[in-house]
DNA sequence: ATACGATTGCTATAGTCAATAGCTTTCCTG
DNA sequence: CAGGAAAGCTATTGACTATAGCAATCGTAT
């Protein structure tokens, strides 16, 4: 009678449990929400990243997104094949991503949802915990 | 002169990204951490999991840990053919899923490493962000 | 100026992981 | 004891990551 409907996860109060529990219920979240714009997260994390910039390339992007070279080819064939991005040559070894008009209103569209997404996100974690919750993953990363 | 090195990641301030990115640093490194026990990390929660216990079904264990029954096939089935659980019969239908003598070997090795991984974790984050992580991480999954 | 090492963008491939749909057998309950 | 739910499984797919390798170009240090 008294007994909990389920056993609680033993695991949960373990720092790297919970870190990967949270993650991925987040980005299922966020995935979901991205998806009637027909974006994937990376994809939208590009969009951000070179918002008002005409000078990033594909191996600039990489190193700040953690995404390797090979795996940029894909990621930005889809956005060039949705005509978000354009390719602008610097030299004849590298060239420049950067938005296309509908990339920009694409953009703006995806900083509705993620504002949003963030802001709720934010908004479940109980006010005493919240101003920690950004330093602390920082920290982890670097 | 003032310039940056290189330009601060402008979207590791959002928590959705940094939540991200800390999960993927940190979920690399236990993976790193736990291959020379020959485990991945969905194996050495399981182990964890049913540690002591001789009554979580597979079906259980996949409702506590978030994978689907599906994808709880192959897992098992990794640690069955590695000897590190054994299959006991409850009935016809369920059979409860527990450590031999080599998975509680196994899972001695496994403690030691993720005990010593939760504490290089937490020694990361500075003192008084610490008692607020896994509290915010566990507000986002409920 | 030029030779060499580094970098860029790319192909191709393989592995990990999660998600879906569907199947059979068994259990439980009305 | 009939019908729905659950267990365990197969099979397949897609997203994402990691590795190796290649040709062309760039930058630099002689």
């Amino acid at each position: 009678m008294s007994e909990p409907v389920l056993a609680v996860d033993p695991l949960s109060s373990l720092p790297g449990y919970a870190l990967r529990r949270a993650a991925n219920a987040m980005m299922a979240e966020l995935g979901a929400r991205l998806a009637p714009l027909d974006l994937r997260i990376s994809d939208a994390s590009v969009l951000l990243l070179i918002a008002g910039r005409d000078d990033m390339t594909s191996s600039e992007i990489g190193k700040v997104l953690d995404i390797q070279r090979a795996n940029m080819v894909p990621l930005l064939g889809r956005l060039d094949a949705a005509g978000l991005i354009r390719r602008v040559p610097i030299d004849r070894k590298s060239q420049a991503i950067v938005l296309t008009g509908a990339g920009e209103r694409r953009l703006a569209e995806v900083r509705a949802i993620t504002g949003r997404f963030e802001e709720d996100l934010m908004a479940r974690i109980p006010a005493p915990h919240r101003p920690h919750f950004v330093p602390a993953l920082q920290a982890l990363v670097g």
